[in-house]
DNA sequence: GGGATGCTTCGGCGCAGACCGAAGGATCAC
DNA sequence: GTGATCCTTCGGTCTGCGCCGAAGCATCCC
């Protein structure tokens, strides 16, 4: 085998609870000092440059300094999408082992996911781009259809051409609170960021939640035709995911 | 969050190299003995027993008693998939730990990855499709044209209809030995299982490596216009993936 | 029935590694 | 320069867990 070894360590690195901490805090996108992610993990500064280190010499993680910080973020969308699945696993075999709290209903309603949406509300939208025909997806897979391509352009978001790229163009990503797919790839970027732009959505600070605006509200309604706000409807309950 | 522990023990299972040499080990999609497992990992019975009662209770294994013996598998090809992203990852980012052995180069040429195709054979199928206009591959997601499907019915391999159905139609499945895609999901499935009842490959006994018969060169050649001992060309030296 | 095989549970050993306190650069503000 | 942050390295402690030997069930064969 090329490397049990290489594939266990990856693994373990990943395994050690403040560790798994650090990753799910770097989930948005965003670098973090040092000293930002010792507080997210709960250890002392020491204790987590150990930490650090680790997970920049194995490549998951990469560090530019500025000044006396040190930011970290995530190496490559590859590891983005390592945690997600782990994220899935995770959520998919688990009994629930806590009760959810209000804050997590914030991240349940909207939320961003490495660099796309993720949420009911992203939910919301994907389910309706796809019965609406503008997005076609398999399980795996997805296109924009040239109306999708027409309807995001309607409200001033471009999604650039597919291209051979190595980047992933359009694919579902399953929503671990959901258990249903919402969009990610360069379009779910493109779609996060525009609404973002639009100022539809707003982030908020300390935390991956995102808040729906009430411009956002009725743009989204007009615009996907599904309304942010019947997402605090009952709880999914699709138990068996791909 | 919903759960940085449920997150991390998962990882952690992963992260053990014993249970990462018998995850690995059920790649190939096919129910394996405790013993066997046992025998694979390098460890005695008792110690793999309780690495299996684990795996099976976290849900990344199902076991199925058979008589005296007891058959493990994947739960799910989420994790598979999960595997995969990892073993990608890994190999990402290490430098080469030691040296291929020959063993390893019959891997590099075809193997089964899970329940699909995976190796030079694979990833020169799955290329030539994409230059012919019988697949579209962005990075995540593909779609299987008609052409490819009317290509694949000609040498006997019926796809079922994608349908909107929760398992994976057709995606790339990033080819750990060449860093480059090969096909996976349903597509690549069947395309797999056609391929050996055509007698074109042969598994091997104890490995996830795979044989190409002569009828195979001959077959494959003339299907896709792709020639499989032409695989055994210079190491390909893609650096940075996705 | 008796014996072999496959797997599990129990108990104890030993090591890897996660943690913190203390101390040592590096960079910024003044 | 002095002092304050931010981060790292070093040393030492301690827990967690992976491992095996021994023993106990279950199943199959004869």
């Amino acid at each position: 085998m090329a490397s049990t070894a290489a594939f266990a360590a990856t693994a373990a690195l990943a395994g050690d609870p403040t560790r798994a901490a650090m990753l799910l805090a770097l989930m948005d996108g965003r670098a973090l000092t040092a000293g930002e992610l010792a507080s997210v993990a709960g250890v002392t500064p020491q204790t987590a440059s150990g930490h650090l280190a680790r997970l920049v010499e194995a490549g998951l993680l990469v560090v530019e300094a500025q000044g006396r910080h040190r930011y970290h973020r995530l190496a490559s969308p590859l590891v983005a999408r390592m945690v997600e699945t782990l994220i899935s696993i995770a959520g998919e075999t688990q009994a629930p082992p806590v009760r959810v709290g209000p804050r997590d209903a914030a991240l349940r309603h909207a939320r961003t996911c490495y660099d796309h949406l993720a949420g009911r509300v992203a939910v919301g939208i994907t389910e309706r781009m796809v019965a609406t025909g503008a997005l076609v997806l398999g399980d795996d897979g997805g296109e924009l259809t040239g109306s999708g391509q027409q309807l995001l352009l309607r409200i001033g978001i471009d999604v650039p051409a597919p291209g051979r790229g190595r980047r992933a163009f359009c694919r579902p990503c399953l929503d671990w609170s959901e258990r249903r797919f919402h969009l990610a790839g360069v379009v779910g970027s493109a779609l996060l960021d525009g609404l973002l732009a639009l100022g539809w959505l707003r982030r908020t600070a300390g935390s991956r939640a995102v808040t729906v605006t009430p411009a956002g509200e009725q743009g989204v309604r007009g615009a996907f035709g599904f309304d942010p706000r019947a997402s605090a409807g009952p709880e999914t309950s699709l138990r068996r995911g791909a």
